[in-house]
RNA sequence: GGCGGCGUACCCAAGUGGUAAGGGAGCAGUCUGCAAAACUGCGAUGCAGCGGUUCAAAUCCGCUCGCCGCCUCCA
C-alpha cells in the first residue's frame, strides 16, 4: 500500500485513488518568462519520480502538467524587448523542455497551455458567476472568497486573520480585500481575448482549474507543485474548482520543499538564481538528479559545490562497482535471477517508495547492496569459490534495472558513463595509450622512478591510472 | 502578529516507540613495486536544550533556544 503525506489533512494517507487501477495526476508547470533554476528542476525531478513509480507499481496514469503562457511576467518582458508575448513565451518553453531532456525528466502525457484552453477558461468563469461565487466591475471577474466557506483549508489560515491588504495595494472596487481576480480586463500593449466582459485575459488560478477539469475531470487524484504554491494559488484553485463542481477538487494534494542556496531561498533579488543550464556545466545530468533525490522531497535541500560533488562521487562509485560486476563475473551477471532473492533485494527499495516515495532510502539501501556485492565479489575472488554470488548478482542486477528505471539514475550503460567524462580531460587517448605502453616498459625493467613519473604526469592532465591482474586500464578522476 | 516546518557525527542524509541506514571526508590496516579500486577496523553512550509519558523515546507530549518558509509574484 502506498502512503501519501497529503497537505490538506497534514498527515500520511493511504493512497487510494478514485479509480481502482487509474492516477490522474497534475503538476503546476512554469511560468515561462526566463530561464528554469535548479528549484523547477526539484519539482520536476520529484514529480517525475512519483510519476514513474506509480506507472511500476502498476496504476494506469494520466500526467498532465501545464506552462502559463500568459502572465504580467511575460507581458512586462516582452514590453521591453519589443517582442511578443508569445515569441517570450514560445523561447522559454523550448529552454524548459531542453532541460527537462538533459535532466532525463519523463513527458507528461499532456502539456497544456493557457492561450490554448481560453474557451475552457472563459465557460469557467461563467460558471462561477452563475453559481453566485464571482462577480464582475468594469471589465474584471473576481472570486468573492467569503462565498466559499472551506476557504484556508488547504493553507490552514483562518480567513479573519488574513491581513488582506497588508502588503499589497487594496483593489477599493472588490467586494472584499481578499477577493482575487478570475478575468482581467486588457489594459495597453497586452494580449487579450474575446470574453462576455469585454477584452481581457484570465487571472493566474484559473488557468490550472480549467486546465485540469478538461484533461483530468472534476475530481483529480493527485495535484502537485511546490510548496510556495499553497497560497494563494492551490488555496484559491481549490475554492473556484469546488465552487464550479460541487464535488472534491483533489485527493491528495503534494508539496516538494525548496531548493536553498547557502541556506537562503533562490530569488531574483537576492541575485542567487541557480540556472539549470549553468548547473550542467558543472555538474552531469545524473549527479544533479541524484542530488535532488537523495533527501526526501518534501525536506528542503541546500545546493553547494560540495554536495554536488559527492553525488558526483557517489556515481563513481555506483558504475565502478557495476563495471566490476560485469567485468569479473560476466557469466554469473548474465543468469536469470532468481525470483525470491529478487524479491528480497526489491523489497526494501519498494516499501520506501510506498511511503511517500522516500527516494533517500531507496537510494541508501542500492549503495548498502553495492558494499554487500563488493565484498561478496572481493571473497570470491580470494577464495576462487563463487557459490555466492549465484543468485545475489543477477539479482542485485535487477535491482539496479528496476530502481534505475523509477529514479532515473544508475540507469546508464557502462560505456556510456565512463565515455561522458573524457570531455574533461586534457590530454588525447593515443598519448595516454603510449604512456603507459612507455609505463609498462618501465616498471618490466623495474624503472619504478620513470614509471611513477608517468603516473604522476598522467595524474596532473586527470587520467588516473590502475595496474590490474588482466593489465593497465586508465579512467578519468573526477 | 497568524500559520507551517526544521535542528541526527567534520559535511550530506535515512530513520515507521524496541535500542542510531547509507554516501563523502579523515585515520589505521589488507592488497599493490608504488598507487588506484575494493575490503576490514576506528568514529554520535547519543539524535538543539530542559522536563514529562512509557518496561522502552531521535521517534509521543510540554516548555526553551536557534534556523527557515508561507501570509505578495514565486518550484
Amino acid at each position: 500500500m502506498i502512503r501519501v503525506y497529503n497537505t490538506l489533512k497534514g498527515e500520511k494517507e493511504d493512497f487510494i485513488p478514485q479509480k481502482n487501477n487509474e492516477v490522474r495526476m497534475y503538476v503546476c508547470g512554469p511560468t515561462v518568462y526566463d530561464l528554469s533554476h535548479i528549484g523547477h528542476a526539484r519539482s520536476a525531478v520529484a514529480f517525475d519520480g512519483i510519476y514513474r513509480y506509480l506507472k511500476y507499481r502498476g496504476y494506469k496514469v494520466i500526467y498532465v502538467r501545464n506552462y502559463t503562457d500568459v502572465d504580467d511576467k511575460i507581458i512586462k518582458k516582452a514590453n521591453e524587448q519589443g517582442a511578443s508575448p508569445k515569441e517570450i513565451a514560445d523561447r522559454y518553453i523550448k529552454a524548459f523542455d531542453e532541460d527537462m531532456d538533459a535532466l532525463g525528466v519523463s513527458l507528461p502525457d499532456f502539456r497544456p497551455k493557457v492561450t490554448e484552453t481560453m474557451d475552457e477558461i472563459i465557460r469557467f468563469v461563467q460558471t462561477l458567476i452563475d453559481k453566485g461565487y464571482a462577480y464582475v466591475v468594469d471589465g474584471d471577474v473576481y472570486y468573492s472568497v467569503r462565498k466559499f466557506e472551506k476557504y484556508g483549508a488547504l493553507s490552514k489560515k483562518n480567513i479573519e486573520e488574513l491581513e488582506a491588504g497588508a502588503r499589497v495595494e487594496v483593489d477599493e472596487r472588490k467586494k472584499d480585500p481578499l477577493d482575487f481576480a478570475l478575468w482581467k480586463a486588457s489594459k495597453e500593449n497586452e494580449p487579450w481575448w474575446e470574453s462576455p466582459w469585454g477584452k481581457g485575459r484570465p487571472g493566474w488560478h484559473i488557468e490550472c482549474s480549467a486546465m485540469n477539469r478538461r484533461l483530468l475531470g472534476d475530481t483529480l487524484d493527485i495535484h502537485g507543485g511546490g510548496k510556495d504554491l499553497i497560497f494563494p494559488h492551490h488555496e484559491n484553485e481549490m475554492a473556484q474548482s469546488e465552487a464550479a463542481t460541487g464535488k472534491p477538487f483533489v485527493r491528495y494534494w503534494m508539496h516538494n520543499g525548496f531548493v536553498n542556496i547557502n541556506q537562503e531561498k533562490m530569488s531574483k533579488s537576492l541575485g542567487n538564481i541557480l540556472t539549470i543550464k549553468d548547473a550542467l556545466k558543472n555538474y552531469s545530468a545524473e549527479a544533479i538528479r541524484l542530488f535532488l533525490l537523495s533527501s526526501h522531497y518534501r525536506s528542503p535541500i541546500d545546493y553547494s559545490p560540495d554536495v554536488l560533488h559527492d553525488a558526483e562521487t557517489s556515481l563513481d562509485r555506483f558504475y565502478t562497482t557495476k563495471e566490476r560486476m560485469e567485468k569479473e563475473w560476466p557469466e554469473i551477471v548474465k543468469k536469470k535471477a532468481d525470483k525470491n532473492e529478487k524479491g528480497r533485494l526489491l523489497q526494501p527499495f519498494i516499501d520506501a517508495m510506498d511511503d511517500d516515495f522516500n527516494t533517500a532510502f531507496a537510494v541508501g539501501h542500492i549503495f548498502q547492496e553495492l558494499h554487500k556485492a563488493n565484498r561478496l565479489m572481493d571473497e570470491a575472488g580470494e577464495t576462487g569459490n563463487s557459490s555466492a554470488l549465484i543468485p545475489y548478482l543477477p539479482a542485485l542486477y535487477e535491482l539496479f534495472k528496476e530502481a534505475g528505471s523509477v529514479l532515473g539514475v544508475f540507469n546508464k550503460p557502462l560505456e556510456d558513463y565512463f565515455d561522458a567524462k573524457k570531455k574533461y580531460i586534457k590530454i588525447s587517448e593515443d598519448e595516454i595509450k603510449r604512456l603507459i605502453n612507455e609505463r609498462n616498459n618501465a616498471r618490466r625493467s623495474k624503472n619504478w622512478a620513470r614509471a611513477d613519473e608517468i603516473r604522476a604526469e598522467l595524474e596532473d592532465k586527470g587520467i588516473i591510472l590502475e595496474d590490474r591482474s588482466d593489465g593497465t586500464i586508465w579512467k578519468v578522476k573526477r
